[in-house]
DNA sequence: GATGAATGAGAATTCATTCAT
DNA sequence: AATGAATGAATTCTCATTCAT
């Protein structure tokens, strides 16, 4: 019994926090109503404080489950045979989907909090991508799979920025295609790794 | 007299917006209450209304001004002999700059903003710093004073990114200082510039 | 259920719409306050933003409403075999009714509003009264039933002009007694109908 | 000197209560803000509380002022002769500039004050017309310049009664023209006076 | 006398949170 | 478990009034 009760709570909880990012990335992180939540979770608003506390605690379990999910898709690289390859599709994978705007809105407003607040900070990692992007880069060096020409953290760092940033253009810059942002990836690719 | 008058408000208006930056620098744009400005700035609620019409156009204007003073550093390219020396310095002192914190988080939230308001995002130049180094790049590879193994647009996008990222590590890592930032740069540029 | 949850809501909706005429009456339209509303309507303050909107919405909905129930008093006399005696007396009550101000202090409200509110007017039919006597007068000639001194559409409105400033001057001058309006408004009736 | 002052301080008087009464017939007594009549006079805020102690002060003395114009036009009768036809010009005049709303609106707003407002109340002489007219019409009746079906006063309300409601329903029903009314105002007198 | 900057007391409105059902 | 009505504190904004210059 005590088991079903926790898969429902589960799932309900997957559903507010599901429900959750939607709002957030529409409405933002500050402006998003508890309100908002429960229309869009399609319950009622009281219920939501069973399933979290208070809005507070929405927020950082949703920043901590939002966290894990990104970086899974450098996974990939550990079993790549050409590396610098499928290196280049992510980053321009994630050029695309980043330009999509969606995923940037939140990782503005949770980058946001997590400047303001210690306990968020502890929670995220912000520089997960890096972190797995520089192991795989070790990796792949090792097995002679990629020749860098920077040091192994320098490289996981400069890449991920240079994504990050790209993407970022193209929302900002209506003149600044993705088109052109992966074709400006690609060209940086081959100067730091061959 | 009206040169009086326009030299009071036009101070008042600063006093204003100061006082707005360490608000938000603190707490947030969107958490931020005009009661917090105004205990800032220490004078009455009511008053900082007579100098913007409502909290959207203080933040506004705000935004417009805080963008302005950003990519004057890199006026001093156009004149440097050295330029690959300079811009190193230039990068670094932003590294530290940005790692102080005050002036990312209000980058952060003015991003946030931009992304979810045409208007704002019409108002800010984002990406202002990164086109005044594509000119100053542009400028001195002519007159033969750098070299780039990238395409002026591609190494200007490049550098901007890692030293915003490198400055944003500084702050989510702590294990990451901001000398090895630095460090880190410098390679980084000797890759990208001769 | 469902008609559980909207007969409260209709309830409540009555509930304020009641609070707000003592308000309006006591306090005007313009100066009455949604705090006022909400303390005579013994709730509390947002909770009346449950059920309007906003203030005009209130005052929009108190308004029309409002204006239905005027005119109803007319519908009597249809079916008066006795026309002349019946518009006497409803006359005779409506002097009386108004003059006990309440009604008379909301109607100029009503009235200003209208008056500067496109929107307002078009909600309200001020002549709303005129218009029922006019068919009634006509019906009445018609059937035989009164012997008219004035065309129907004069008479309706020199009725109906005679009752509202009577009532009001029994107010205004206090030497003006409402047993002298009803006095006046019988000669008056004698003149226009037969 | 003390003249010299009260001279000025007359003519600001004056001054303030016209750019008040233009405020009050766009804006209505209570939406009207002391700044509003500032701007309109063309003085500084501040300036205003030198001539009236505050808002309310100012509004009742607009009030006072403004009541003493009307039922100017009423003196002419006294010397008519052919009364009938001058009551008629005079009615016809009045449900013009009435219609014209500027007048009603002021009247209407001064009238809902007066009703809640028992200083106010006092001030004013809200039936001021009606009984200049009685005086005229009992001075005309016993000189023999008109005959009346009605009693004096009775005849007074009725006929200012059907003037002000025909002019209002002139603004509020579109579909009823100043010419019309104007019509039923001569059918109308022709029933009341000879 | 005149100015208009400044103040402070509300006013409308929103929203996280609680609680009876 | 779930609902959504109700609360009350906080927020933006307005405006009569005061006061230093």
């Amino acid at each position: 019994m005590t088991k079903k009760i926790s898969a429902l709570a589960t799932q309900q909880r997957e559903r507010i926090l599901s429900a959750a990012k939607q709002c957030f990335v529409e409405t933002g992180l500050a402006r998003t109503t508890m309100r908002d939540i429960a229309g869009q979770a399609d319950m009622s608003l009281g219920n939501i404080y069973r399933y979290f506390k208070n809005k507070e605690a929405l927020i950082e379990t949703f920043i901590e489950v939002d966290n894990q999910e990104v970086g899974e898709a450098f996974e990939l690289l550990d079993s790549a045979k050409n590396f610098k390859v499928i290196l280049q599709e992510i980053g321009s994978e994630f050029i695309k989907e980043i330009a999509n705007k969606s995923e940037l809105l939140v990782y503005t407003d949770i980058l946001s909090e997590a400047l303001r607040n210690e306990k968020v900070l502890s929670i995220v990692t912000l520089d997960h991508g890096e972190r797995m992007l520089a192991k795989s880069l070790e990796k792949a060096q090792k097995e002679g799979r990629i020749q860098l020409s920077l040091p192994v953290d320098t490289a996981a760092l400069a890449i991920i920025a240079f994504i990050e940033n790209a993407a970022l253009k193209c929302i900002i810059n209506k003149k600044y295609s993705v088109r052109t942002a992966k074709k400006q990836f690609k060209q940086y690719l081959d100067l730091i790794a061959d």
